[in-house]
DNA sequence: CGCATATTCAACCGATTGGTTGACGATCTG
DNA sequence: CAGATCGTCAACCAATCGGTTGAATATGCG
């Protein structure tokens, strides 16, 4: 029963992770890269990005030896609407989640998505 | 050292939790009809809330014996403009719609869609 | 007062979390 | 090949989490 928002937001709660993922915004980086400003041991951040990864906001890439890590913004995007239904459409039950989607097919489909 | 953040993100964390903030959209509600739908104990529930309004996600009040709770959106605006610096991310995304939809509340989905 | 209602407290429990260490497999390099 | 580097795995640990139950504390009411 795990949703995809549990997970997401279980990852964010970690100071860790988020500097992580603040790091990431910048350049892609390898493990150990991504280790090194932390004052614990590689197996701990290797963990951390493993929870990263779990919740698709980031991808990793083995090249050689070398595992690159990617930020992946896109996960973030279910947990940004889902708190958005909270300040801006209020107040927001079931019928006005469903007029609201009745009314976005009418809008352009984002093409990155 | 634990910032805002890590408790705010972490008590978005738990589908209970969220499943409150949802309800306390429509209304405010006392800690007993908080409780009244979920499928545990009253002193879970009222766990629950405590974790919510050390967030600051919801705020209590006791009125005589009843303790109503108030959703407090505000408390997101931190969780939300964190996530906004990942890129911005449209609250009317039709994808995430659906997906908010199918996953949060069990609904169908819409054939039309 | 005496009883029901509303909520929390305290103790306990099993599962999970965030960290450690040491060994290991895989890959590059001299 | 030998040795160094990259990263994960496995076992372990203390702390926290999400739940339970039963007792306790307020408060409202007849």
């Amino acid at each position: 029963m795990t949703s995809a928002l549990d997970i997401v937001f279980a990852a964010l709660a970690d100071p860790t992770r988020r500097e992580i993922l603040r790091m990431l915004l910048e350049d892609d980086m390898a493990v150990t890269d991504v280790a090194e400003p932390f004052a614990m041991s590689l197996a701990a951040i290797s963990k951390h990005l493993a929870i990263l990864a779990a919740a698709g906001l980031i991808s990793q890439e083995k090249r050689g030896r070398v595992k690159w890590c990617k930020l992946e913004p896109d996960a973030l995007r279910a947990a940004s609407v889902w708190m958005q239904s909270f300040g801006q459409f209020e107040p927001v039950n079931l019928d006005a989640f469903e007029a609201f989607l009745a009314q976005e097919l009418h809008l352009p489909t984002d093409p990155e998505l």
